[in-house]
DNA sequence: GAGATAATATTTAGGCTTGAAATATTTATG
DNA sequence: CATAAATATTTCAAGCCTAAATATTATCTC
């Protein structure tokens, strides 16, 4: 039970946040399927697997299982199956961290890091494709207040 | 026109697009993963659960399942399983239509009404409670805002 | 009408996701 | 040293999600 009591007829606020919620979610999920239906038609790929491929081009020394996890905003649990599936793919590779027999650093292979080059440029070219139109009509402010809206949020965590 | 906002280097387009998708899906992603929480902790329940109960809540007549797959922009065997899902736990039925014997409509019942009508009020407050502070500056202009990306990605379809 | 095409819903196969429990290892404590 | 606590990862069960395949019913065209 919050302090807030919305439910009073005159008190549309909780209502507007409500739709700029919805808004948000909306907006996010358009894109996202976008991108998810090119990742799959262009490279036969996934989101997921975009983002671990990501997360570990830009930490060149690896992650360990529990730091991509983290980094990723996943459960720990998440992470052993899509990595379990790149490595397959021979795109990640799992190594042993020395002296801590618990942990594994999972990095890159050599095609691993030739592969997310291309499906990097190819994304950012979507996304761009997606935005340009909106972003040229104030999406710089635009982008700073979704900024604030995300340091807002984590500050109640 | 701030195109050159950034460094003397002036990033490209681009890469600006780029940050903006990844704030917005990163302010998403916070949002719902709370919200998801909340629903599981206070009602046992799930975010899926949930919007096929507000879409079926809004048109009281019910909805058909591919009716209802348009509405929620989701395929139409996932709702399949949601609906099997809700119909065990009895909170929705499936209707037969007169004179189209492929079609069947999905009707909220009378606990499914009653219960999330209590879910409904909750989780508009979670949101309040999440965005009343980012809203108090300058949050109507936002969702204005991200109404226009959505009209903007909607016309590129 | 007959046959083709479209609409509707389900099923299937594969992958994603979570939280909880299980396993293994390391570190801290008595 | 022994044992408890903490850390790292995997496994598990359940549910979510998609695209593709299937089955049934409706509609269209000739």
């Amino acid at each position: 039970m919050s302090q807030n009591k919305r439910s009073e007829k005159s008190e549309p606020q909780s209502k507007q946040n409500l739709r700029l919620w919805l808004r948000l979610l909306k907006a996010s999920r358009i894109i996202e399927t976008q991108l998810r239906e090119k990742l799959r038609q262009e490279f036969a790929s996934t989101m997921p697997r975009f983002d671990v491929l990501a997360a570990l081009y830009r930490f060149e020394k690896g992650l360990k299982m529990s730091e991509l996890s983290n980094v990723l905003m996943v459960s720990n649990g998440n992470v052993t199956g899509i990595v379990d599936r790149l490595v397959k793919d021979g795109l990640v590779l799992r190594v042993p961290v020395a002296g801590d027999r618990r942990a594994l650093l999972v990095r890159l292979t050599a095609k691993g890091r030739e592969d997310f080059a291309v499906q990097a440029n190819a994304h950012e070219s979507w996304v761009d494709d997606m935005l340009s139109e909106f972003a040229s009509k104030g999406g710089a402010e635009f982008s700073d207040q979704l900024d604030e809206l995300t340091k807002s949020l984590e500050e109640r965590i």
